[in-house]
DNA sequence: CCTATATAGATTTTT
DNA sequence: TCTATATAGG
């Protein structure tokens, strides 16, 4: 263990011995937080003998958990049954065996996103609301703020006068149907706490707390944290204030903010010193991240070597962009540097499309992070709708959904109808046989009993049968395969190669797990609807595409940052408030802080959207770097083939002036400089005067 | 009353 | 470009 801390600069070292009181660890970019956090637990049990399974870790998805668990078990030389996860799974552990205390059954499900709007759908319908205002996905946000607490039912009234009965009608059709959302794990999760003894016994029993990506907690998943704590302040957080990214989704800053205060006698202790990236690329980070005032100011800095500069491409086109970025993929990889160090960031999902499409074209292998995932993918939903509707008899969400797939001539009118009887009955064969009796036309007698009558099949199997078998069963007697080469002619083989992949998936965790019958399906249920983008990175000779929200805490040796354009990154919808601008930055901050050795930023001229080609203007983030850290990489003149100048991209001592002094304003730091000789424009800091753009000619250079 | 086709309309980020 | 709704045909 003494050779272990060796391995630790002085503040990490602090922050892993210190005990004395609540620790609120403020850790910057790349410096080393996860080997804190890992070694402390690791201190923990060797040296202050804890048991494992009574310290608690919580992290942001559970990738990050597996691997947490892994890296302690690889510190301390065996199995270590420490309790990583993350705050939802742990509400759902607390649901299970508590689930009677909020009025749940413990199978309850868990709605994802899609099933929540459909829900909502209903909901607006049923009281014959607005559509148009009312919309699906706009609810769902706003539901979700009212419940994760970032604003009240109150004061959601004011722009939805109608907010409160649908809020109620929404909650209480999730009650009949045994069903809670996302927000819901939390907030059952707090209801449970909230019982004195319950609470104390969890407090009791786990001795220790940590907390991984504090920055992104919201106010519920704070009270969690504070009431297993208790008073006796066994806990440390660790975060980064200028990493919070996901304030949209109910992430508090103020957490951070108020952690001295909440917790007595609390310590703080600053990591700053950075392992991850070149200085380079670090200076343009700090140098961007300065533009926002929230927050409470640390400023990194590195021994590492200063790197190449950063490459900036402006590309006429979106697919000239494409192209570049995967030319420029395709020269690396030439160069020997292995394609799974190699990652793509675009700010929204839609712009993945035009990256891998030249992608393919160059023939580079690349997997895609996020999207749509594949437990989101419809076939993989309708299947799974079969394989719990053959588990629980009530878990009429997924007989709703699986009412005309395959298509069975079912449709909205006879909806409509099971919509009415759902009302009394609960049971899908009690359901089934309500409607069968009251539907006249004998074409849809028949299909709905022919749905009843494969459902009590697929009863009977689910014990017999393998998880693959089963699976395979159900797309046998479903007729699935059929459906699917019908319905979608073009991708039909693709479709059925992923509910192949799906038996084989449960399969292997199934043997993986050792659970059986309706304890295997229910954690496998579990688990496929709470697993996070991340959770499906697999580690492959392949270059990666993700959304900068989905790098969060990952890190690449080689980054491409696409589409850095006005409304796209900074995205025009978080454009209104200084406040959304600050996140957009600290998302820009996140990407660029993801890069450990070449960081390359792109954007197009005239991008595609809807279909046309539209004008754009380089994103404001380009210019909050200090030109010198960036070159230019320009594409030969004639031709369409790309130079890429890879070679001895040692940074420019340039001529670029970084000092100024001009007679009025005295001296000033240097931002950017455009153009070249006694005419170009240096826009630079003066300390009494603020931000100048002055030409050339006007100013001495300093240094 | 279901289903296939045309047309208009929308695009953030995710546990 | 892709999806959700309106409309007409079956």
């Amino acid at each position: 263990m003494k050779k272990l801390l060796n391995e630790l600069n002085p503040q990490q070292r602090e922050a892993v011995l210190y005990f004395d009181s609540p620790l609120l660890i403020l850790a910057g970019a790349g410096s080393g937080k996860t080997r804190v956090i890992t070694y402390k637990i690791a201190y923990m049990v060797r040296e202050l003998s804890f048991s494992p399974e009574r310290i608690l870790a919580i992290t942001f998805t559970n990738k990050a958990a597996r691997e947490m668990k892994e890296r302690v078990e690889k510190l301390l030389g065996s199995d270590v049954p420490v309790f990583v996860s993350t705050f939802h799974s742990f509400c759902v552990r607390l649901l299970r065996s508590h689930a009677a205390k909020v009025g749940l059954k413990p199978n309850f499900v868990i709605v994802d996103t899609e099933d929540k709007k459909r829900l909502l759908k209903e909901v607006v319908k049923e009281l014959n609301l607005d559509t148009e205002l009312y919309s699906p996905s706009a609810l769902s946000s706003v539901l979700s703020n009212i419940k994760n607490g970032t604003f009240s039912l109150d004061s959601a009234q004011v722009y939805y006068d109608r907010i409160s009965p649908i809020f109620e009608l929404y909650n209480r059709k999730l009650k009949e149907l045994n069903a809670v959302d996302f927000d819901d794990l939390l907030l059952y999760g707090r209801d449970i706490l909230s019982d004195e003894r319950t609470r104390s016994y969890y407090e009791r029993y786990f001795q220790y707390l940590l907390i991984d990506e504090y920055q992104d907690t919201n106010r519920i998943q704070y009270e969690i944290a504070r009431s297993i704590a208790g008073r006796k302040g066994n806990i440390c957080v660790v975060g980064d204030e200028d990493q919070c990214i996901y304030t949209w989704r109910g992430a508090n800053i103020e957490n951070i903010l108020s952690f001295e205060r909440d917790f007595k006698n609390a310590k703080v202790i600053k990591l700053e010193k950075n392992y991850r990236c070149t200085k380079v690329i670090l200076e343009a980070a700090n140098a961007v991240i300065s533009n926002n005032r929230l927050r409470k100011g640390k400023r990194l800095y590195t021994d590492n070597q200063t790197g190449e500069p950063i490459r900036l491409f402006r590309a006429e086109t979106d697919s000239e962009e494409s192209l570049f970025v995967s030319k420029a993929i395709k020269n690396l990889i030439k160069k020997g540097i292995s394609p799974k160090d190699i990652a793509v960031f675009y700010r929204t999902n839609s712009l993945s499309r035009s990256i891998e499409d030249a992608l393919r074209r160059e023939g580079i292998s690349y997997q895609i992070v996020g999207g749509v995932k594949f437990y989101e993918r419809k076939e993989i939903k309708d299947i799974l709708a079969y394989l719990r509707l053959s588990l629980f008899e009530e878990d009429l969400i997924s007989l709703f959904r699986v009412l005309n797939v395959p298509k069975r001539g079912l449709g909205s009118a006879v909806e409509e109808r099971l919509r009415r009887i759902t009302e009394r009955e609960r049971s899908w064969s009690g359901v089934l046989s309500k409607l069968e009796g009251e539907l006249r036309m004998e074409k849809q007698r028949r299909a709905v009993r022919e749905l009843r009558e494969t459902l009590e099949i697929l009863k009977g199997k689910t014990s017999e049968l393998s998880p693959y078998e089963l699976i395979k069963f159900i797309v046998t007697v479903t007729n699935y395969e059929d459906y699917l080469r019908n319905e979608f002619k073009e991708d039909f083989e693709q479709r059925l190669e992923n509910v192949r992949e799906l038996g084989n998936t449960i399969q292997e965790f199934s043997e993986r797990t050792g659970l059986k019958g309706e304890e295997l399906y229910l954690d496998f249920l579990t688990t496929v609807t709470l697993s996070s983008d991340q959770d499906e990175i697999e580690n492959a000779e392949k270059v990666t595409l993700m959304t900068v929200h989905a790098s969060k805490g990952l890190e690449f040796p080689v980054v491409f940052v696409t589409g850095l354009e006005e409304g796209v990154f900074p995205h025009f919808k978080s454009s209104d408030s200084s406040e959304e601008i600050e996140e957009e930055r600290r998302l820009f901050y996140v990407a660029v802080t993801r890069a450990k050795r070449l960081l390359t930023l792109s954007y197009a001229k005239k991008r595609r959207t809807f279909g046309k080609l539209r004008d754009t203007k380089p994103s404001r983030f380009i210019s909050e770097i200090p030109s010198n850290l960036i070159k230019e990489v320009k594409k030969r003149t004639r031709g369409e083939t790309l130079r890429e100048k890879t070679e001895n991209l040692e940074i420019e001592k340039s001529r670029k002036p970084k000092l100024v002094f001009h007679k009025k304003y005295g001296k000033g730091v240097v931002k950017r400089v455009d153009g070249r000789g006694e005419n170009a424009k240096v826009t630079a800091f003066f300390s009494n005067y603020g931000e100048k753009t002055i030409i050339m000619k006007f100013l001495k250079v300093l240094a």
